[in-house]
DNA sequence: CTTTGGCACTCCCATGCGAAGAGTGCCAGG
DNA sequence: CCTGGCACTCTTCGCATGGGAGTGCCAAAG
């Protein structure tokens, strides 16, 4: 266990370095912390911090870097969250109030959270099937061509094209979109496979090739492969990663334009509260210098989303952390107004 | 004006500057090309050149580099379009006939311009104006709010909320539904304004009221301003940029990120065919050494969006003019299927 | 046992210098 | 008008040097 002063030591390390970019030595620790000790004493302790690996040297005869174990213990133990300040919040309010659909809420998150950590910003659109239905509409645009088109209470709007087996005349469509409606306006999206899985035997046999159909169309647009969508901005803080970012910035950009990697990074997040993945702890390789900040958002109790940003392990840890959670709080209360 | 030998060293200095990314000198381009000429000449030539300023150096006994000018005449004059080889087709064609939606189109083309050309990728989604009107949905969510939905023949699905003045009845929602579907289906959206201002003389006066505010809120999702979407791609592409790049990078990632740049970008381009513009023909600062490679697609004969790609002004002119070129033809043909 | 000041040591980095290389411009001759 | 030769310029690289920052260790004091 590590006694308080060298929690104290590890903390003005990550602070400093976070601010300065650069290795910090003892008697500069000494100089900017009042830390009650002498330079020499500092030392004993980031000799130990380093047995330990919190903390590392570039090279001998450098100052000390927080390792990624070290930003950990400064993460869990060291720091909170910092809250914003009332402006901040007012500002984000009003920003994200402007918003005329979902597009531009999701596109405005975006903004925010990027010029707020002056970091890259990801967020994820509501889920479909963590969403419940408002309306599910069917359109005849040919005799045997049927435009399915989901809504969600968050407002996500989803659309498909459905090629029938047969022509399917518009009463049959009018009673498809009547039967279906009243089955699963109102429920998750989770539960509508089950809801609908007898609706074919209502129908008369020439219709039931086409209404299954259309179901199966409608079941396909809610499998995880096609229903997360998610939107990325700030990309242009990269720039600001380190001086040697030739190497550092590509496999990042890389990444965040497979969206693959990019969900699972998001997802991986469990906690209700704030999660942090630091460096390593990414399982994505490109990202091994970076650390994640994400946090789940929603309309009501439950998240539908998560939304986050990326940064380089070096960042403020709680400002982000803030502007994370604060910015998910407020676009939650977006989508419940909506 | 220059002689056609001075015409062919401009062609192989940019050949040459193209492949090598260092300036190129009079030694190094008589080996490489068999222009019949000795050294001496060339060099002769190249300070003709550099007189008329086609070509620079960038400083003083080192070879020499392109200017904008030097590209702009070797693509106007030197060079034409590399057409794609039948594989390359094919591949093309295949890819992008995987779409299951407008959005995995514009994605799916997306990926694959920043692939060809290995360069940073636009695409435009489908302008409202230019399209066609396939279908208008009124949904009532609750008695005074209606949810309106806009369909094109592009694929495009458009939704706003409206909140009615006052309760609004089933029963003439479907007949405000019915009459405006009558007049705009099939007809351009540039003309809907025309078509829908005398709509609300046809209903009871308690309605009118928001008949008009569905119309408004129909007419305002066509401005200019929200109409225009876009999808940008292949970022990671910047990193070939140049070793210099911090500052080159950054100040093109700021106006990738900013809509109206890029749309601006895209948008002047009036020539049929492909349009290029080099280096300080971009009127954004921040793309002052970049250029753009973009041509307009259409389902039909006319255009309905652009697309384009964002390069360094060293870029390889007649293969990415041919990528360019070639997948704008094959999304307009997947567009016009759907 | 912890803290402190002193001191030698290590390693990075900026600076300066010199040599090498690439490329040019000019000139005189074919 | 083309060509070969030649002097000149300018960058780039390697190398040695000195300064500086920071460490680790030790012996003494609290």
């Amino acid at each position: 266990m590590l006694s308080e002063r060298r929690l104290q030591v590890l903390r003005a390390i990550v602070q400093d370095y976070v601010g300065t970019e650069e290795p910090v030595g003892s008697k500069a620790l000494t100089e900017r912390h009042n830390l009650g000790v002498s330079p020499a004493t500092v030392r004993n302790d980031m000799a130990a911090l380093e047995e330990e690996g919190y903390i590392a040297q570039p090279h001998t005869s450098a100052g000390r870097i927080p390792t990624d174990k070290g930003y950990r213990l400064f993460v869990d133990k060291l720091a909170g969250v910092k809250p914003m300040t009332a402006p901040e919040r007012r500002a984000i309010q009003n920003f994200l109030e402007g918003a005329v659909d979902l597009d531009d809420v999701v596109a405005r998150t975006v903004r925010l959270l990027a010029q707020l950590t002056r970091q890259v910003a990801v967020v994820q659109y509501p889920s479909l099937t963590r969403s419940t239905v408002r309306h599910v509409e069917l359109l005849s645009l040919a005799p045997a061509r049927v435009m399915l088109v989901l809504i969600t209470d968050t407002g996500r709007v989803e659309q498909r094209m459905v090629d029938c087996p047969a022509p399917f005349g518009e009463t049959s469509l009018a009673d498809l979109r009547a039967r279906l409606n009243s089955r699963v306006a109102g429920r998750r999206f989770s539960d509508v496979p089950k809801l609908v899985e007898d609706l074919p035997d209502a129908f008369e046999p020439e219709d039931r090739g086409t209404v299954s159909t259309v179901l199966s169309t409608l079941l396909e647009t809610l499998v995880e492969e096609n229903e997360e969508r998610l939107m990325i901005g700030g990309t242009a803080n990269l720039t600001r990663f380190g001086h040697d970012f030739p190497l550092t910035i590509r496999p990042v950009l890389e990444a965040l334009e497979e969206q693959v990697v990019l969900l699972k990074l998001l997802g991986e997040a469990k906690d209700p509260g704030v999660t942090v993945r630091i460096g390593h702890e990414n399982a994505h390789e490109g990202l091994n210098s970076t650390s994640v900040v994400s946090v789940g958002y929603g309309s009501g109790g439950e998240a539908v989303a998560k939304l986050g940003v990326v940064g380089p392990t070096r960042m403020d840890y709680p400002g982000t952390m803030g502007a994370v959670r604060a910015v998910a709080r407020y676009v939650g209360q977006i989508l419940a107004e909506s």
